[in-house]
DNA sequence: CTTCAAAAGTTGAGTTGTTGCACTTATTGA
DNA sequence: TCAATAAGTGCAACAACTCAACTTTTGAAG
């Protein structure tokens, strides 16, 4: 969720190698970057995308062709981070159980949510304080929660739409959010995966 | 769900005494009416707002005084389903259960929804078949799980934040939307609230 | 090195959802 | 009967988004 420190896109592809691709992350960064500045400064709804554009010093068609509608250049890392939750899960170490990996994946993002603190609440308050963001981003954590539920089939071999996997999926994208509200919040994660892990054990493995 | 037959408004209010209100209530359901058939016969992006409008016979100003936004145009019975859900759990007979209620409400929801099939069935296929609704219908869902559950809470005596009241109101009106799948939804959603009640009854009187 | 096709960007005009404003008409309660 | 209030109108505007035609850059193949 925190934007990225500035400018410098540290994802999960780093090394960009033709011209023309860093030309076009670039020109991306630049427009998120200057979208999100205005957008804490003044509000969502105070800026226009003509204005962001000419700050990123683009045409409003340039920026649409990165961002498919306005409420996406607050959520740019969007399509990076589903990618890293399904990487987390799909290339977990070997023996580690779908939970842990669950939990070390929020506990990390967590963690860079903890790093840039002040950046990180003012985007949260920015988020809280503008209904279509609010709904923009209830539906982003659907979609991923789906995405999610299909690799936990995948991986674990249960019927696609086996409750338990839709069920494992909400839970550990619901997890970090409540735990936001706690004052330490990886102590709640932690707790909060134990609990699940114990039970998704008992549940996949009866005998024990 | 399903649009009302035609133009006979059969709500929770059915007796609006002025005249004022009456014509009120008809200039709306004349709006919902033509945009419901217009959708239907031609795809909701196929149809803009200012047709809708004179179809109705109104200015389009008019027409975002009934409804805010156009989305809002085919969910044009929000408001009163989410009033008679309330009504289901706050005025039930005496001594029912919550989870009773729920189903009495739910079976005889989706009664009238099988009662006209293909309108419904068609109503239904608009929705699945145009992102912008299924993303509105989506947080309409939400919406009306959050008031539900708030009405739990304030029925059962439990806690407002208690996780049992939103489980509940989730389960409620997530039992539904599961039947609708299956060849025979009214045994569907009887057997799903049967099971959701006696689990209600032990978590709520452990002793039994 | 040249050339060529695809990709990125620009420009400008258009469509569509949505709102503001000034105004008319109808209903209602006093 | 008389104002207060609420519904509705017409028009103009704004903002989000799209489209079509055109220029520039870039990657690679001849």
């Amino acid at each position: 969720m925190p934007p990225t420190t500035t400018g410098t896109a540290t994802g999960p592809s780093p090394a960009p190698a033709g011209r023309r691709e860093r030309k076009k992350a670039a020109t991306r960064q630049a427009i998120a970057d200057a979208a999100l500045r205005l957008f804490l400064e003044r509000g969502y709804d105070e800026v226009g995308v003509r204005e962001i554009a000419d700050a990123a010093d683009v045409s409003t068609t340039t920026l649409f062709k990165h961002f498919p509608v306005k409420e996406a250049l607050v959520f740019d890392e969007d399509r990076d981070q589903e990618a890293r939750l399904l990487a987390a899960v799909r290339e977990r170490p070997e023996g580690q159980s779908l939970p842990a990996a669950l939990r070390e994946h929020a506990l990390t993002t967590r963690l860079a949510a903890a790093d840039g603190d002040a950046r990180f609440s003012a985007f949260a308050d920015l988020v809280a304080a503008t209904p279509a963001l609010r709904d923009y981003a209830q539906n982003m954590w659907l979609r991923h929660t789906a995405a999610l539920a299909q690799a936990i089939a995948e991986e674990s071999g249960l019927a696609p739409d086996d409750p338990l996997c839709a069920a494992l999926a909400h839970f550990a994208l619901e997890a970090p959010r409540a735990a936001c509200a706690h004052d330490n919040p990886r102590e709640a994660i932690t707790r909060a995966f134990d609990l699940l892990e114990h039970g998704w054990s008992t549940l996949t493995r009866p005998e024990a």
